[in-house]
DNA sequence: CAGGTTGCTGCCGTTTCGGCAACAGCTATA
DNA sequence: TATAGCTGTTGCCGAAACGGCAGCAACCTG
């Protein structure tokens, strides 16, 4: 089922490897095949698609916006296709997903699990990054559904869904803050904290805050995986900070307890943001996984918001 | 600049003209080579794409899939034409207008001639029909934006704005219930009607409340034309039923007297969508002008609507 | 300067595409 | 019922497009 010129695909390869011979070992042709594709896109354009440097091939402008016709229209065949062959019942296909790794820990894997049992023969396919990142892979094709801090509205993008789960704190049992039901910013500082990278969505949430104090407090340990943070907070290393949603297993083991932060007054918010690329339909089979996300997210950020509510 | 496989394109033109022969002779070339391309698309799907009559092709569900997609692909070729010749300058394209009658009195030749203004390089096709055909064509791709009735709220099209208008009866000068502020149906029913047929959007509107009535009135006449029923009611014929939006400059001439509707005490609204394809984005010229077409009509949602909120 | 890379270009065999003419199947009309 | 006109399909053949090979100049790297 190829019936786009090769042109289109020649050209797609090329902006992704940035070189024609790159793209040509990808493709399997001679490199003079995907040369003389892209010279002959670029006459029928009547404008060049790429700089030349000696190092390889950047798109231009013209490029760049035949790149994003090129991700629509391959895009929107890999739906046809999947719509097809779900019609014909032998169905399988991959549902990539990118995502920040706060869903690690409990969602994706329930979701998937939950997924792959009712149905054998849809494949996944999730990667792990920072948010800026995920709304790059979005934006690239190179992943379907992507789960991010929401920070900024991207416009290229659309956000099927917004989720706000309650900042907070992990600390240890055996921590002097642990019998608290919340806890401020100003209470952590007190002890040694476990800092998250800028690479982390986190540390975009609680830079702000921390900013506002005279006093910039210096981090017992700065870090770039949530797990690790968890794994030093559980060790009584620190205290770190995590959105809710990453830890209810754990705070179920009690080997650690997660306290809603307070500033001034009010909850501290983790906006989660579910997106997908807005110049595109999904496969039917794509979007019915999607809506089983948005509706396992919402249950999650009901039933959690509840519980706390209670207990503030 | 005609990058994509013949076959996409000779597989666009026989779902359009439903034959193999007349796509041919549509697009200047023999009817074999549209076959062939046809059998080969087939045999790539691996099902066939239409179903063979002796009267010509209609399409199978898989070829409505392809369609879709082969539309997808069109337009937005054409969305990546138009942004390239804007980037250029030199640009020349058509935007595509498909709207119900009550939008040709003031609103879309006020639109068109002040866009035309600013800028004469892009033209314009407008052509009236019915509401459910204005969806029907934006469904076919044979037009960019839809003006309609909003009644039910289709799938696959992307309502952009809903404005609603009141509905109100239409009499001449002279007529005994011109001088009213108001009218109820039942203070119209009293004189001959001019009564919208089944293809207007008028006569779904007002049906269900006439049909609450116990004795059905029997009409005067009936007619298909909005500007018809206008040019009737002019000369005291009877009452005319419309959309307030389609009569601004005749009441100003007071030839006619709009009088808004109430029904149980409360207005007649008659809601107007502004509809585009959902999986499509449009060319940049396009969606500008939709956003002048959507403030417009917002604008006189607000100024007819508090003019008539003095009135009551 | 040498060895690697890059994109580009004749040359040539293979594949694909399109036009012509003929075929079978169907419908409408006389 | 016969005929004329329409439909899509299929050999045949020339033309165009495509892809592979080898060699070119230009550039970066060590």
């Amino acid at each position: 089922m190829r019936f786009h010129s090769p042109s289109i695909q020649y050209f797609h390869a090329v902006r992704r490897t940035g070189s024609i011979r790159a793209a040509a070992r990808l493709l399997n042709v001679a490199s003079s095949a995907v040369s003389r594709q892209i010279l002959k896109l670029e006459q029928e354009v009547g404008s060049p698609l790429f700089e030349r440097t000696a190092r390889g091939l950047t798109l231009t402008t013209v490029g760049e916006m035949l790149a994003r016709h090129v991700m629509n229209v391959l895009q929107d065949l890999d739906r046809f296709r999947s719509d097809v062959a779900s019609l014909s019942g032998a169905w399988h296909g991959t549902i990539s997903i990118a995502c920040i790794e706060s869903l690690t820990e409990s969602v994706l894997p329930d979701l998937i699990a939950s997924h792959r049992s009712r149905n054998r023969r849809v494949s996944f396919t999730t990667e792990v990054m920072g948010s800026s990142d995920v709304l790059e892979a979005l934006r690239r094709g190179e992943a379907d559904i992507g789960i991010a801090i929401a920070l900024i509205h991207p416009p290229d993008l659309r956000q099927v869904a917004l989720k706000r789960f309650r900042l907070g704190a992990l600390v240890a049992r055996e921590h002097p803050l642990a019998r608290r039901k919340t806890v401020t910013l100003e209470q952590c500082l007190a002890f040694p904290i476990i800092q998250a990278l800028p690479e982390l969505s986190i540390y975009h949430l609680l830079q702000p805050l921390i900013a506002q104090r005279s006093e910039t407090p210096e981090p017992a340990i700065q870090a770039n995986s949530i797990d690790l943070m968890r794994e030093l907070a559980a060790r009584g290393v620190g205290v770190a900070f995590q959105t809710q949603l990453g830890i209810i297993r754990l705070s179920r083991d009690a080997q650690l307890v997660f306290l809603p932060l307070d500033n001034a007054g009010s909850p501290v918010w983790s906006d989660l943001g579910i997106y997908v690329r807005a110049e595109r339909t999904l496969p039917a089979v794509t979007d019915s996984f999607l809506q089983e996300l948005v509706r396992e997210l919402g249950e999650r950020e009901r039933r959690e918001n509840a519980a706390y509510a209670q207990v503030v």
